[in-house]
RNA sequence: GCCACCAUAGCUCAGCUGGAAGAGCACCUCACUUGUAAUGAGGUGGUCGCGGGUUCGAUUCCUGCUGGUGGCUCCA
């Protein structure tokens, strides 16, 4: 038998007889990698850790609990599940079913939506099926074989993936996997067997389209978690009910920011202690607006359709907007979903030179969107909004330096939230797209030249760019893992021309401009939605509505407590006193609840001594110290905007 | 918009198969004058989301609508 050279990731490599398996030879490297094993690649590509080996090659052994196990892992889980819906619902026609990060779903069609009670029971076939440690088995048949076992099945979406597959792709083969009675068409890799499926759970069941396209059938998928270790199950399910308790709709709620009502749907009515994070974002971003040079402006909310139709806005995003009449009006106004084409009114209100440009034009105007019903939520997706929006008018030749800025004020801005995981993504040129293809891949270049020359690593989501122009885009997660984008950097050459915006050259020509739109928080909605998950409500020090509480523990303490807030508040801190009749410890917990980040005890010794006795939240006592003192430190600490560092290490700092 | 689920006091939630609406917290009153995460007693408070239907009788069953939630689609 020929002996073949199987090189392994560290370079070392082995003779074996062909044939050999990836199983085989981690068993002779080690019975702990062997019993992790779950799969391999073979120069790279994965394949069954049963998969004989013919030829030379790179080989790798993929354990269980390695990224990419566990997505074979969860892989399986989904087949798993398919097999048990099949028994007990002979009728369903399985879809697809992939990993995805941390789980899997499976797409099923089946007459009666699945219930809570019916994913309980397919939970438990699953237990069952898994408990037989039915053998995963590879099949390599031609196409026209695999329609023809698939139309026996009656999987119908089996055979329009299978026709894809010959007609899109050319392949005239395709593998399918067997465990028992059950088969799908898969690539694999998959668990060698089912027993090896142990720890997961079915979560939820939602409608999605076939393929994705909403004009095609709805499919009921089930949603579940796999995982390696039973501890590591419930380390994820655990996640998932704290995930639950970060929501911010709920701290919104507890801490009394915003609410919701049906008589404006998916747009947010801002509580006083909401507004005031609210204004600070806006103070924050004005400040930056000082440093770089940009001018705010304040423009209408509705503006005539003519104007609407003259951006395109009309023609592309009337599904989005909201129209107005008025009786004896004869114009028809629209309300403005964005602020762009209220500033080309504003640069074009004098004659520009070059000298003018860059023109950084600010807005926090309020827009409307109409979103359908099903995608608002929360602060995350609303209708009624506000960015932290501007428009930068320049030439072409200044539109790197421009973008490079503003990457960098947007990721140190970010910063000084502490998101650690930002995912910067450029999008290109969409298919329907407006202007010269040369124009749009200099502006891509320039985009992708920017990020590169700082080092910033970025994706490229192709095709996904404005109709107008390529964008970057900042994308944060929320507490649920769903990604949301901040922060954007779009190119448009669109606008000046729609506008006739010009400028003077030193040659004396006659230019166009080019407009950058850009946000740094985005929607001010969403920015205090995600930030307020990222910090479970403890707000950094400046941000937060109440940042100083005073509790006298008796009524002879009010006097002194309110000559402190008056003393506290006319040095600009949001100070309140809780006057309640309470004990002290109902006060301190009161605060503790709302994440109120100082709280000073006044009681006999502190009134003889002019003290406080300061404490912080979630620490617990500082210790009592002057006036004076506990003053210049909340001045200090807001001035220095930090986040808040739950640590024993901040009382070594007081 | 589509699929599923949910809607009971200001908040969080009970309320079995249809038979006179409940708790805790909050709020109000009174007592207590309190030292680092909930003092005690009493009290107010609900068209059971809205509209139809079935029924002797509907918070409960059916149905339409509204709003919300999880997904899909779409997007800051």
């Amino acid at each position: 038998m020929d002996e073949i050279k199987v090189t392994l990731p560290d370079g070392s490599s082995q003779e074996h007889p062909a044939g050999v398996t990836p199983l085989e030879i981690a068993q002779s490297i080690g019975s702990r990698l062997a019993k992790d094993a779950v799969a391999a690649k073979i120069n790279g590509e994965q394949v069954d850790i049963t998969r004989p080996i013919h030829e030379d090659c790179d080989l790798e052994i993929i354990t269980i609990d390695s990224d990419e196990g566990q997505e074979v892992l969860r892989h399986s889980t989904s087949h798993l599940m398919a097999q048990a819906v099949e028994q007990l619902y002979p009728d369903a026609k399985i879809a697809i079913g992939p990993p995805i990060e941390k789980g899997f779903y499976y797409d099923i069609d089946v007459d009666e939506p699945f219930s809570d009670e019916d994913l309980a029971k397919i939970e438990e076939r699953m237990r069952e099926i898994a408990e037989k440690d039915y053998d995963v088995k590879r099949e390599e048949k031609s196409i026209e074989e695999l329609i023809g076992l698939f139309d026996e099945r009656n999987e119908d979406y089996k055979i329009e993936i299978l026709e894809q597959i010959r007609d899109e792709e050319g392949d005239d083969s395709a593998s399918v996997y067997w465990q028992g009675e059950f088969v799908d068409l898969c690539r694999g890799p998959h668990t060698p067997s089912t027993g090896w499926l142990k720890h997961f759970n079915l979560l939820n069941v939602a409608g999605a389209y076939w393929r994705g396209d909403e004009n095609n059938q709805m499919l009921q998928r089930i949603y579940g978690t796999s995982w390696p270790s039973e501890k590591e199950l419930q380390e994820h399910l655990e996640h998932l009910e704290e995930a639950k308790a970060r929501d911010h709709r709920k701290l919104g709620k507890e801490l009394d920011l915003f609410s919701f009502h049906k008589e404006s749907p998916a747009a947010p009515f801002f509580h006083p202690k909401g507004a005031i994070i609210y204004n600070e974002l806006v103070g924050h971003i004005r400040d930056l607006y000082k440093e770089y040079n940009y001018s705010e402006v304040i423009t209408p909310q509705i503006l005539d359709l003519d104007l609407w139709h003259r951006s395109g806005h009309y023609e592309n995003y009337k599904e989005n907007m909201y129209f107005t009449s008025q009786k004896g009006d004869e114009k028809e106004f629209a309300v403005k979903p964005m602020n762009c084409p209220t500033h080309t009114f504003i640069y074009a209100s004098q004659k520009r030179s070059y000298r003018d440009l860059p023109l950084r034009i600010a807005d926090f105007g309020r827009l409307h969107r109409y979103e359908r019903t099903g995608a608002t939520g929360g602060l995350t997706r609303v209708r009624s909004f506000a960015q932290d929006d501007a428009h930068i008018f320049c030439t072409i030749d200044q539109i790197e330096e421009e973008v490079v800025e503003l990457v960098e004020i947007i990721l140190n801005t970010y910063e000084l939230f502490e998101f650690g995981d930002v995912e910067i993504e450029i999008s290109t040129r969409p298919e329907k797209y407006i202007g010269e293809i040369e124009t749009w891949d200099r502006a891509e270049d320039i985009l992708e030249a920017a990020l590169e020359h700082k080092g910033y690593e970025y994706n490229i989501n192709e095709g996904d760019g404005a109709f107008y122009g390529p964008k970057i885009d900042f994308i944060v997660k929320d507490a649920l893992d769903r990604d949301w984008q901040l922060g954007t950097v779009q190119l448009d050459f669109m606008m000046p021309e729609r506008f006739d915006l010009t400028y003077t050259a030193s040659s004396g020509d006659e230019e166009r401009p080019v407009m950058v739109h850009r946000a740094v928080l985005g929607s001010l909605e969403r920015f205090i939605g995600i930030l307020l998950e990222h910090t479970a409500g403890e707000l950094p020090l400046w941000l937060t509505p109440v940042q100083f509480s005073l509790l006298p523990i008796t009524d002879d303490h009010h006097d002194y407590a309110y000559e402190l807030k008056d003393k506290f508040f006319d040095a600009g801190i949001r100070v309140e006193v809780d006057a309640r009749n309470e004990k002290v410890g109902a006060k301190i917990r009161e605060a503790e609840v709302q994440k109120i980040p100082y709280m000073g005890i006044i009681g006999d010794r502190e009134v003889e001594n002019g003290t406080i006795s300061l404490r912080q939240h979630t620490i617990g006592d500082v210790g009592a110290l002057p006036v004076s003192e506990v003053l210049d430190k909340l001045l200090v600490k807001i001035e220095e905007k930090q986040m808040r560092i739950n640590t024993k290490q901040e009382d070594q700092t007081v």
